[in-house]
DNA sequence: CCCCATTGGAGAGTTCCACTATCCAATGAT
DNA sequence: ATCATTGGATAGTGGAACTCTCCAATGGGG
């Protein structure tokens, strides 16, 4: 299919399929003659998972086409290729290192892995993003004076932990590696809406069976 | 304090302050002269209050506004209060009519809260934006091809609903209203990176425990 | 008492980012 | 033959979140 086609069947405007390309978010399409380019189903199908990720993940554009190289890369084996990919999605702020709260955060953070028996976080994993988020998540909590106790804390993980084997069990339904990477992107980045609005339903559910109305 | 003070305790530098004063973020100070105004601990509260939720909760500066406006009306009850303050936070985008995915979406969502129970969400419940954000986040996943089947749908949200109960339970340690509803927001806003980051950790372990490394 | 650094206020300017509009030459359907 | 379309390149747009520049009014140190 042609350009245009291509942006009538996404929905996306010939313009901003142009800008993607141009960004390297989309591979260009198999040249036909010097000014015409054909476009297939797996160029729809890379076009969608792009407004995805950055409509919904809201990942900035230069973010989604170092999570998309890794997606592509085969050169990797999986854990590294799962890795790569799910490290250089967006994670909140790094810890403030100046502030106070940080210490208390990372001693917090310490000892919940350490109750909770996650060991390979505590190994290799002070330098996974998710690590150094949860340790800035916990000293903005703290710096704000929120509750943010061990047993909450262990609490939550206990019931992430049951939500990641769901993940992995849905990850695992594909056959092929890239499909694998892609799906555990996909987990990453467009399930977390989808369980937080499942969260805020589930908070409105509570709060009426707790109070009325 | 003077506003130079605001701005060294809480880290942020006068000119965003100003912004903030200018944008209805934080009040106005107790004006001293006709030139210089005297800040005390509660802005410096709110101050932080307002970073976090614009830099961890990526809120657009009108919708904090908004969010804190509720927080501070006195003349709504809990419940209404509570419900202003969550429905005008940030939520991903309204489902898209045109595309025949939002159909199927909304069926499946109509089951999952038939299966599951939640009453409130099927009454009133369809114009809460949880509940149209939860319809969005289906329809992409089917228009990518994702699996996002009841079973699936059905776990999670059994899971999300345990998170909420903790939710609730937290914010019932706090004494008055405006607590409360601040809580909640920050239940909402800056709890939810944290349940992420948890999230993407017990991923990592997970993956370890299976594939090793 | 005087002077000049500081304060708060207001408006314009800057930066970043995701697009989007405009051109242009080559093409290909009619 | 012709004229709308295509792909490519370049510059422009609009929104958001600051940030800079002035300015008049202090008010503390000498």
């Amino acid at each position: 299919m042609r350009l245009s086609e291509l942006s009538e069947r996404s929905g996306v405007k010939t313009a901003t399929i142009k800008y993607y390309l141009r960004e390297g978010l989309l591979p260009p399409g198999q040249r036909i003659t010097a000014t015409q380019a054909e476009y297939d189903e797996a160029h729809l199908r890379r076009l969608r998972l792009v407004r995805a990720l950055i409509q919904v993940g809201r990942l900035p554009v230069a973010t989604a086409r170092e999570v998309l190289s890794h997606i592509d890369d085969a050169s990797l084996g999986r854990t590294i290729r799962l890795g790569a990919a799910l490290w250089s999605l967006p994670h909140g702020p790094d810890p403030d290192e100046e502030a106070p709260e940080t210490a208390a955060a990372r001693e917090a953070v310490e000892r919940l892995l350490d109750r909770i028996g996650w060991a390979t976080s505590q190994e290799i994993g002070s330098l996974s993003p998710a690590h150094r988020s949860l340790v800035s998540s916990v000293a903005t909590l703290i710096r704000l004076g929120y509750p943010c106790d061990a047993d909450y804390l262990a609490e939550q993980a206990g019931l992430m932990r049951q939500v990641a084997v769901q993940d992995l069990d849905m990850m695992e339904t594909y056959p092929t590696e890239p499909e694998q990477v892609e799906m555990a992107v996909a987990s990453a980045v467009l399930y977390e809406p989808l369980l937080m609005a499942l969260r805020r339903m589930a908070q409105e559910e509570e709060s009426a069976r707790r109070y009325g109305l």
